[in-house]
RNA sequence: UCCCGAGUGGUGUAGUGGUAGCACAGCAGACUUUGACUCUGUUAGUAUAAGUUCGAUUCUUAUUUCGGGUGCCA
């Protein structure tokens, strides 16, 4: 007897927490996080901090607040924490409570007053090239600002006053009072106040100065009785200035942080900078255009929130840095549109096709499965006439060896239909196909023809009835798997990244293709309504193609 | 070599001091009213060198490769 598989893998992360849970280290409460800065839109990457944050939560019966790290205004916008908590909510979680680190600031200046009075902390006048000089290198100790010792005090006062607008920007910031020759940069006095005189989008006016990433986050932290801090790599090193500011003040908790391997994923970049630069000089058509690696970007392409999660459980948890094929999303969006998404039939690019001996005004309206191995899904009506169109692609006056189509004298299943055999083919003065003449067998509906084998099955879709479309066929955004290697990625953005066509033909039923639902086009690939589609001119975009193992 | 981190098939990821597993990709075949799906089979791996051990992918050391680190960004 087989027992199937539902618990999921372990990775180092679970390993911690059920450890932590074994020793009732935090009272075996699990308690995460999501800290987006919102100054961009959510992307990939996020997806997986996002699955591994509320995913651990859920798998604990734990919590796991949405905190937005709003503590630089200059590049923050309500319209990114909109977008972010619209794709939150889209991936299909719930925040335990939604918090800003701006409602932490006056809690952050006081535990900076007690920095100051603890003499852990002093307000420095260095500029910002001194202090960056001031501060080594990553071989040679750094040196002492003449403000250092700065009497308590003084630097009270002086704290007092930045906050009091007193001072212009960058007149002052104030450090935490570490060492210098630290060979961790990030305990050379690091700066955790800054004077910024701008409005910020909670806080309006409130503030002049405002608090920095390290010092902030791990208060927040602590407020919020995180127990595991989980964040990427590139946080190793500010780790133990997270645990010395913690160590220094009586705050809730002490959260601890765990840094993972951020998501690499080929054929993409997921800097917010490029991307930013990528929608402002209209290489895409936004933030939601469906090439982009954002959660707007893949929704509006068809990707489910079921397919994200699903590749985000796949790809783990590790602290090895890696890259991830852009064919393990391509089978986890198959997966989910193969079992779930209803079948149809749409001609790219029509090619006519007369059935000679079909009756000249007759009309069947024939049922067809809306899934081949579903029929919960039930049926729809597919109206076949005289006068058809198939893909172009799917006729060859040259057939090479193997082909499964249709060429002259052959036959082919029309899906869902008749055998129809090509009788002769129609050029115009060009010589080129314009149509083609067939003969269908009347003995095939529903049944294989007597005594031969149809070369193949090819979609279709009746001529009077269809419904003119749309269809953006895109394909990946840049052609070389890691564009953020060029020395400028805009050289290597595919330019057949999106094609329009637009004299295909869809099925009659689909001119009640919602938003919501997904569609696969029979042997052409995965589609969905856009949202640009009107009642006058249906739009689908390809979400992605169906495996093809033709040579 | 200033500090930190990481090296398991092509890619990603498990695992144990005792025959290295899974997934994706690939290849071959079966099935097929989608060249889809499904099914079957199959190719291919422990960075290197020493040491400990009856036995090391696992433990130790050295080497090596890769990633991160010198914002008043996060």
């Amino acid at each position: 007897m087989q027992i199937p598989q539902t618990t999921s893998p372990t990775h180092f992360i679970r390993q911690i927490i059920s450890n932590d849970l074994s020793t009732n280290k935090n009272n075996s409460n699990v308690a995460t996080r999501f800290p987006p800065e919102p100054n961009g839109y959510l992307h990939i990457g996020h997806a997986k901090s996002i699955c591994l944050n509320f995913g651990t939560a859920l798998e604990n019966n734990g919590t796991c607040n949405l905190r937005f790290d709003d503590t630089n205004p200059e590049k923050e916008s309500i319209e990114y924490m909109e977008s972010i908590k619209r794709d939150v909510a889209w991936l299909g979680f719930e925040w335990t409570e939604l918090r800003h680190a701006s409602d932490y600031f006056e809690q952050l200046y006081q535990y900076a007053v007690e920095l100051i009075q603890k003499g852990l902390a002093y307000v420095d006048s260095l500029s910002a090239e001194d202090i960056r000089l001031y501060r080594g290198t990553l071989t040679q100790a750094g040196k002492e600002s003449p403000d250092r010792n700065r009497s308590i005090t003084e630097n009270l006062d002086l704290f007092a006053r930045m906050r009091a607008g007193e001072f212009a920007d960058g007149q002052y910031v104030l450090r935490a009072k570490i060492d210098m020759a630290s060979p961790n940069m990030n305990m050379r006095d690091p700066a955790i106040y800054r004077i910024r005189s701008v409005h910020h989008q909670r806080t309006g006016d409130a503030w002049c100065i405002y608090p920095m990433y390290d010092y902030t986050h791990c208060i927040s932290d602590a407020i919020e009785n995180i127990t595991h801090s989980l964040c990427t790599l590139e946080f190793a090193d500010h780790r133990p200035l997270y645990d010395w500011v913690l160590e220094q003040l009586q705050t809730p908790c002490h959260p601890q942080q765990i840094e993972f391997a951020r998501l690499q994923l080929e054929y993409t970049i997921v800097s917010k900078r490029k991307l930013n630069q990528l929608v402002t000089e209209k290489h895409v058509s936004g933030w939601d255009d469906p090439r982009m690696p954002t959660i707007a970007g893949l929704r509006r392409a068809g990707f489910t929130s079921q397919s994200i999660k699903d590749f985000c459980e796949r790809i783990g948890i590790t602290k090895q840095n890696s890259w991830i094929e852009m064919g393990v999303l391509e089978y986890c969006i198959r997966e989910d549109l193969n079992v779930n998404a209803f079948r149809a039939m749409a001609v790219l690019e029509p090619l006519r096709v007369v059935i000679t001996n079909y009756p000249k005004d007759k009309i069947e309206n024939l049922e067809i499965s809306n899934h081949p191995q579903r029929e919960e899904l039930g049926k729809r009506i597919v109206p076949f006439s005289k006068t058809i169109l198939i893909e172009n692609d799917d006729f060859s006056e040259n057939p090479p060896a193997k082909y499964k189509r249709l060429s002259v004298g052959e036959e082919v299943r029309l899906r869902g239909s008749y055998v129809i055999c090509c009788d002769e083919v129609i050029k115009n003065a060009d010589g080129e196909i314009i149509e083609l003449h067939c003969s269908y067998d009347e003995n095939t509906l529903g049944k294989n023809p007597e005594g031969r084998k149809a070369k193949g099955v090819i979609h279709w879709v009746d001529e009077a009835s269809s419904h003119a479309a749309e269809i953006r066929l895109y394909d990946r955004l840049f052609t070389v798997p890691q564009p953020d290697n060029e020395e400028n990625f805009l050289d290597v953005v595919n330019p057949n990244s999106l094609q329009i066509l637009n004299s295909c033909r869809v099925e009659a039923s689909l001119k009640e293709a919602t938003l919501e639902h997904r569609y696969q086009f029979e042997r052409t690939g995965y589609f969905c309504l856009d949202s640009d589609s009107t009642s006058e001119k249906l739009v689908f975009n390809r979400t992605v193609t169906l495996r093809d193992s033709k040579e």
